[in-house]
DNA sequence: TCCTACAATGGACAGAGTCCAAGTCAAGAA
DNA sequence: TTCTTGACTTGGACTCTGTCCATTGTAGGA
């Protein structure tokens, strides 16, 4: 993710504490935390960092493509700073754990023309549910 | 749907009229209401019935297996009938609009054990996105 | 160093959903 | 048919997630 930092300097991004907070809490494989644990890690180093930054902070990285919104449950949206390396998620039913998947097949491929009902498909999101090792 | 009545009322449901309106609201193929939808259809045949109720009452079906409970982006949930033959979704990006598909293949399988990190995977949902003619 | 446009703040607000105490009623019993 | 009772409904308060906005602060170029 360090490298993260300079794409976003390049992109021409004014660097601010705020920001550099946020986009280093979202660094790591299997990292997909709620707004609001982005928000509590980044307080933890920059006690008065705000919620409306956060947010603002998280729209901008998930609108330059830098970070995949993820929404597995009807509840908080998980953000994922996996997004150079296409993948679907695994989730656990039960403790809500979620990891970073490559399944085979191309599944866009499954979806005959006559079940598009003539709508222009470009993306697919396979989400795979079971009970990880510790809630099993 | 017809049936639906007589299936809940022989697992012991109790029927009362705000109920009965619910599931009956839920009839259809491609139906996909927000619970905020049902509590506005189902208002106008019984006016005084709660979004309490209607709460209650989907999630009471949702336990049942007889509807599924679709949550497609970070929105209000959305509640679909078709619970007794498996499908997946196709949702327009633009407007929301989803229709229920049949894709060809099995997700499951392709995903290799080595890539199952110790979960015991037992259900995938898949969405497919874009954008549908009338907003293309 | 100074400017200024862009960013951060925090508090109000909105949408979706849950909870609870009190009132109501479906359906079995008599 | 009427009674009884536990299950159901109600509505209002509450929580959680997220957005908006006016004000204040500041990064970075001149």
């Amino acid at each position: 993710m360090s490298d993260l930092l300079e794409r976003l300097r390049g992109r021409g991004w004014r660097m601010t504490s705020q920001r550099r907070v946020v986009a280093e809490v979202l660094d790591g494989d299997h990292v997909h935390l709620t707004a609001d644990d982005v928000h509590a890690r980044a307080a933890q180093r920059l006690p008065e960092i705000s919620r409306a930054t956060v947010y603002n902070t998280l729209g901008e990285l998930v609108s330059l493509g830098e970070v995949i919104e993820v929404s597995t449950d009807g509840r908080a949206k998980r953000y994922d700073p996996n997004a150079h390396r296409p993948h679907q998620h695994l989730v656990c039913s039960n403790c809500g754990t979620i990891r970073d998947v490559h399944p085979a097949g191309n599944p866009l491929a499954d979806l005959p023309a006559e079940e598009r009902f003539g709508f222009a498909v470009s993306e697919v999101t396979v989400t795979y549910r079971g009970l990880c090792p510790s809630c099993a």
